[in-house]
DNA sequence: ATTAGTTTGTGAATTACTTCACAAGCGGAT
DNA sequence: ATCCGCTTGTGAAGTAATTCACAAACTAAT
């Protein structure tokens, strides 16, 4: 299979949170042109996107909606089950811990970490944090998919080095830092700052 | 001025953050090759990004550490204070709130606000939950840059008429939908179940 | 059956973004 | 002064993503 770019992924992820909506107001299909019209996008958009896949569609008619959902949930990878870490109990690390949306949609935390002694051995729920030196040990036992950083900038290029070293081939990272990883793992960022700025930059060009 | 993409200004707050970190280190030059490795990308892509903006190297030399990023934040629209409100007083919103990094980088909260008025006239540090219906007659006088939603879904759609109609140009959505305004108010998203999906489907799809 | 009205799927065209490649400029050595 | 080793800034070339535009396929109506 061809290359998927990443604004087809997330173009995706958008069609599909506007399935379960329609699906959930009872409607039996939809066509690309209201798929486009919800996400912002163009139809032709939408069908390309789709056509990377398969043909999903009937010609005039659209997509069946649970069909489409499907579809979309099994190329996303939903479905599975996937375990997940969490590497620095901070606040985020902690917001994280809580939140209930993970497990909702496949996503596990079956383990939390942190370098600092005092945060070790401190409950969340039903975890334990466990201190970061054991995540090699940890990982060929239970098997990581997705590592979640939400480690201060300074320590987290050595925290990426272990998270490769345990084989872990999935990043979601919260720190403000850009990761160096190998070719193979993917890493998705989060960075408010970044965010922000690029607010600042439109208000302070608008109209140039 | 031509129109400048949104890749290139994630850029540039990637370049700022090394800029800010090699400052730290003492080093008065740095050269594109040199930006480039840290941000994972080619130092062409970093002369271009820049040159849209000016030309602030010196050939055979590289960049003048502290004068480029001055140029950056200045470009960024960073030094400047901005006005921002979050609409929202659930989790997201009171960590937003209680967040420091917001007022270090000149975006100051001035106002929270939410609709349930269980939450509404509860303070947080020096704040107090504002009911979302004064919103528009509060921006008259405090002239908000900035809207962070952190609002639950099904909310989201009205909260951003009220935005709009309030005249704010620049909205931070952490609400897992996608927003729609007019042309000249701009979005950035923040949506981690996107995210995870993204890691999801590239954990699924690998050696295709 | 045939027609009218839709809507898909997809090559072709276009637009946007990135990389190449090299002349021009700078500093330091001779 | 001139040369040498670097590094920028930028047109040109190349690659990637988006949009156009239309034949093909389906439904419903007659």
């Amino acid at each position: 299979m061809k290359r998927i770019a990443e604004s087809t992924v997330r173009r995706l992820s958008l069609y599909l949170s506007f399935l379960e909506g329609t699906e959930r107001e009872g409607l039996k299909t939809i066509s690309s042109d209201e798929l486009a019209s919800l996400g912002g996008t163009t139809s032709a958009q939408v069908r390309k996107d789709l056509s990377l896949f398969g043909s999903f569609g009937k010609r005039g008619l659209g997509y069946s909606v649970p069909e489409l959902s499907e579809k979309l949930r099994e190329i996303l990878g939903l479905g599975k089950q996937w375990r997940v870490c969490i590497i620095g109990a901070g606040k985020i690390g902690v917001a994280l811990a809580r939140y209930r949306g993970f497990a909702e949609r496949g996503f596990n935390v079956t383990a939390v970490y942190d370098s600092d002694d005092a945060k070790i051995g401190k409950k969340w729920e039903s975890l334990t944090v466990r201190p970061i030196s054991e995540l090699e040990k940890d990982a060929a036992k239970q098997d990581f998919d997705i590592a979640v950083l939400a480690t201060p900038a300074e320590n987290t290029p050595a925290v990426v080095k272990q998270v490769v070293r345990a084989g872990i081939k999935a990043i979601l990272n919260f720190a403000p830092v850009q990761l160096s990883v190998p070719a193979d793992v993917t890493v998705r960022n989060v960075n408010m700052a970044m965010e922000l700025e690029g607010l600042s930059f439109a208000l302070s060009n608008r109209g140039d």
